[in-house]
DNA sequence: ATAAATTTTTTACGCGCGTAAAATTTAGCT
DNA sequence: AGCTAAATTTTACGCGCGTAAAAAATTTAT
């Protein structure tokens, strides 16, 4: 590790004693030389600080070990911590991710996509911005790049798709919410972001119905991926109308809760199961926030690790040349009880 | 933008009448040409597809057009708002931002380093985790790449130290919360992980002494970045055996404040500056979601914009060649009054 | 021990672009 | 128009490594 610096891979191989044809492949695939070479190689790593030029690599490489991860929204901790869980399983697997957030931006998106394909990366795991996706933009890239897609699903686009069980979480979310009070509305944006939120809507109506209860669904104004914002506006806007026709209120998403229990907060409602509490709110995402909000949120996680498990392996294996037909998959989620309902 | 594809620049020179070391020159930086001939280059790649190979460019190049931009923990919105920011100006700026988190580990920082070696970085902005980094890792890698140390400073290593002015932080909050009601006492992590915890304190009691008043350490355990659970835990046992020796509660960080916001609801403690409330609470550093607790935080927030434009700017100089002596600068921040003080 | 299979070495070329130096063209100015 | 300064073209080499092919060495099987 430490040691006198070499400058390149031929300079190394004098050192070592070792060719560069075999430094090269050890180097691509350690496990591509026999064990007693690679262990001559790694004393030789321990002795001499050298590590090969990652642009004369890949200039030449059909196939480079970079990895794109590409995200949505950075700033939201559920991303932030999906993406990390990628990120460490490439680099686990011997790849190379680097990190892009669309910033909930089309134009951003498109650019990110530009960027990924300079970068000649082996693969991509990609969660599109869902409804302001250029899906044109999106398609092209697939077919030039081998596209993982997550969390939010585009048509039959890339490899396969692996995201959660939108129609799962919200049926077993109202299934709890039905049997422990009174049935729930569904608290939404109007315009929202992503795909996953429509199907929550119809898994919501048709839960309902096949509960013997109306559905009621209250639809918010608001652009953008600031949920909470919205959420809290929206929020004091349905309280102040009383568009919640009974005492208990499903949220799309936990952004959209946690900005509603501000809201509730701000008009004086007592959120909670209790007995002095007015109201019961409940989200879907099993954000990483929703332990701290007051009361503590009840919802419905993802199962981070498996999605991304699933996604990654799924990757991994149409790199290396498992090609599959296309799949979707979706992980089930689960209940998270807390205060909040 | 759209049109046939042209394979390299060689190519992309035929095609448009223009010989390849002046696009190569373009390329490098458009205004390096003669204005009539980039309005010529910029309309060949109107009507062809290209653009170079960047593993090709950077493989000679002495400076890369990469900017390494690394934070401690991208899962924390602060930390990933900060990173969006800087990414943005430095794309504006024509550099090639690439992001990095060290997701609190201290070997993951090392690593991260390393990685940001090969990539040959015209710069980096970095953000240390503080206390748990390997300060001679920071000080061997600033010695050889070009490195802005931001937000945690660490001795005088690197470029400069642009960061926010937590003495003065600390005093004007402290200032306010005594203003307007009992003065404070100061919650905190026993073992912070960075340095700017300990300056908080220190200004936390030089300000309540200049003030005439006794201040109140409180000091919890806990390890890592969870600082939610470690405020909601550590909060727990703080009100339980009535550690805080006034009713409000200045906390040395946002995310701390945000947990012990949990722990008073948990224990049923009305925060807020109401008739009807037992506490105040009030946290540091304007953190995303501090608009969105119950109450919603009062708390001094970072200039996000000032820093990161202070950050950016101070690299770019240096990169381009300005080289200024360390200098460390620390921005004010402004209090954000809400219901919680 | 000998042949066969595998691995390594030798040799050699090319990737796409940066960049230097000299020759040539173009623009700016009186 | 004529001159100078600046920009562009021509020519040519090199960066560090991937990779192919043939020769040599090593390991494994018989």
């Amino acid at each position: 590790m430490a040691g006198e610096k070499v400058r390149n891979m031929e300079e190394f191989a004098r050192m070592s004693g070792i060719s560069r044809p075999t430094l090269s492949k050890f180097f691509n695939d350690p496990t591509s030389v026999r064990a007693s070479t690679r262990s001559r190689i790694e004393a030789a790593l321990e002795q001499f600080d050298y590590r090969p030029n990652i642009y004369a690599m890949n200039q030449n490489r059909k196939l480079t070990k970079n990895i794109g991860i590409v995200v949505p929204l950075l700033s939201d901790p559920y991303f932030a911590e999906i993406a990390r869980n990628l990120e460490q399983r490439c680099i686990a697997a011997g790849y190379r991710p680097t990190l892009f957030s669309s910033h909930g931006d089309t134009a951003l998106e498109v650019e990110v996509l530009q960027t990924l394909r300079s970068l000649k990366p082996a693969g991509v795991l990609l969660a599109p911005l869902g409804r302001a996706s250029d899906n044109k933009a999106l398609e092209a890239f697939c077919a030039e790049v081998p596209t993982l897609i997550f969390d939010s699903s585009v048509e039959e686009i890339g490899l396969s798709f692996v995201g959660s069980d939108n129609v799962q979480f919200t049926t077993h979310i109202t299934d709890y919410l039905c049997r422990t009070g009174e049935p729930p509305c569904f608290f939404e944006m109007k315009t929202p972001a992503n795909p996953n939120a429509h199907r929550r809507r119809q898994a919501y109506i048709a839960a309902m119905e096949s509960f013997g209860h109306t559905p009621e669904v209250v639809s918010v104004e608001g652009e953008g991926w600031g949920f909470e914002e919205i959420g809290r506006l929206g929020g004091h806007e349905a309280l102040t109308n009383k568009w919640f026709s009974t005492n208990t209120i499903l949220c799309s998403n936990d952004r959209l809760a946690i900005g509603l229990l501000t809201a509730c907060y701000e008009q004086g409602v007592r959120v909670g199961r209790g007995q002095d509490c007015a109201i019961r709110v409940a989200g879907q995402d099993g954000h990483p926030h929703s332990r701290y909000t007051c009361p503590p949120l009840t919802t419905i996680s993802h199962n981070y690790d498996a999605v991304s498990q699933t996604a990654a392996i799924a990757l991994f294996l149409a790199i290396e040349g498992q090609l599959s037909p296309w799949k979707s998959t979706r992980l089930e989620g689960q209940l998270i009880l807390r205060d909040s309902a």
